[in-house]
DNA sequence: GAAATTATTGACCAATTGGTCAGGGTCACG
DNA sequence: CGTGACCCTGACCAATTGGTCAATAATTTC
């Protein structure tokens, strides 16, 4: 029941499992691991404690399966760098990329925040294998492009952080952006320009 | 007793109030609110826990006067913009002071995310007062350099938050960041070339 | 449509946790 | 050196919370 490879799901196993990594990416999401309770989650899944409990061994378990489903939506797009294409553009797709999914899944962006911040106990091993292997494939393909002199060279590991880093904090620390901008901003439409002008001033060579 | 201004504090209030501040600092930072609990500070800062609640009423407390103090120190660079000085320069300045402080005190800026990430629940207020105000001032400061043509034309709240989050995301995601560059690097040291490389190529005219 | 399987829940438990309190120890100060 | 204010703690409490379980309801299967 709790392999997903296997074990053949029923439409009501599925509907509620779904039901309750919704509701548990919410409150995870806004709570933290240790805020969140396993109540708040049956809250939000619509279902009963126990019931819960069904379908999870643990609230630890909800946790993890919900990382590891992140983690591949999150990593995604990184993986798509094409070597043969125009290198500016190419970054600048990943830019918005990100700012989209922050804009689209700030929930996702919450959850993995927490989770790092609290020094990943759930993730150490996948960050260190799966993503480091990730993150060196895009650094070669943007190496290559800086050493054919076609993108301003800087550390390729850098940049990315400061991609992860400015587009997640629009989703992750979305109250401060709107208290200090106030009302009548679109944050991330204008963090959109700002991200696009500063890549291509630095970028170009 | 709990009245920092007008009752005189005793040396024992003075030390303890300030072991249970430290520990507590700690304990925060790498658990979140909810995660942390009144043992685990007690223990951080080496007393009992009915002495930790004899300093401070309740753990809501403690985590209010961390805030509080925290603020002070986290936004004060913000307002030594000097307008007669060199406009990238003293952009720079600020990119290094603030990067600086999150490798001096990761543990501050880990508590700080910690409460934006959970929707600001102890500082909606402040946020839009204080920090609003001290953000608002900088940004008339960057926007005359701009009209002047001694800065690059970008929108000021952006670029704050640029520098706001590359630089904070070495103290919040270091275990993403030295995950992805594995050993034999210097986060900071890297992180601080970079940055200036990104700053004077962006902002030049 | 009955048996077998799956789904659901109220009631419960043990552990944790924020916080209290009475009583005893310690320190400053006259 | 005595006394009052300050400091500290073991024992305790009520609320919360992760998780269990026996019993019941709903579905599927043959």
């Amino acid at each position: 029941m709790t392999n997903g490879k296997t074990a053949p799901m029923t439409r009501i196993q599925q509907k509620n499992r779904q039901l309750i990594l919704d509701g548990a990416l919410g409150v995870f999401a806004s709570n933290g691991f240790r805020g969140a309770t396993i109540d708040q989650i049956a809250k939000a899944a619509g279902l009963s404690k126990p019931n819960v409990l069904y379908y999870f061994r643990s609230k630890d378990e909800i946790h993890k399966t919900l990382l590891t489903r992140l983690l591949e939506m999150w990593l995604a797009p990184l993986s798509r760098f094409d070597p043969k294409g125009d290198p500016l553009e190419e970054v600048l797709t990943y830019v918005r990329a990100k700012l989209h999914m922050s804009r689209d899944y700030p929930r996702e962006s919450r959850l993995f925040a927490n989770e790092i911040l609290q020094g990943a106990p759930h993730l150490t091993e996948v960050l260190e294998e799966d993503l480091k292997t990730i993150v060196d494939r895009a650094v070669v393909v943007i190496a290559g492009w800086m050493d054919q002199g076609r993108l301003a060279r800087v550390q390729p590991q850098h940049l990315i952080f400061s991609i992860w880093s400015m587009t997640q904090h629009y989703a992750d620390f979305d109250v401060q952006v709107r208290a200090v901008l106030g009302p009548g901003h679109d944050p991330f439409d204008e963090a959109e320009k700002f991200l696009e002008q500063l890549y291509r001033k630095m970028l170009s060579v």
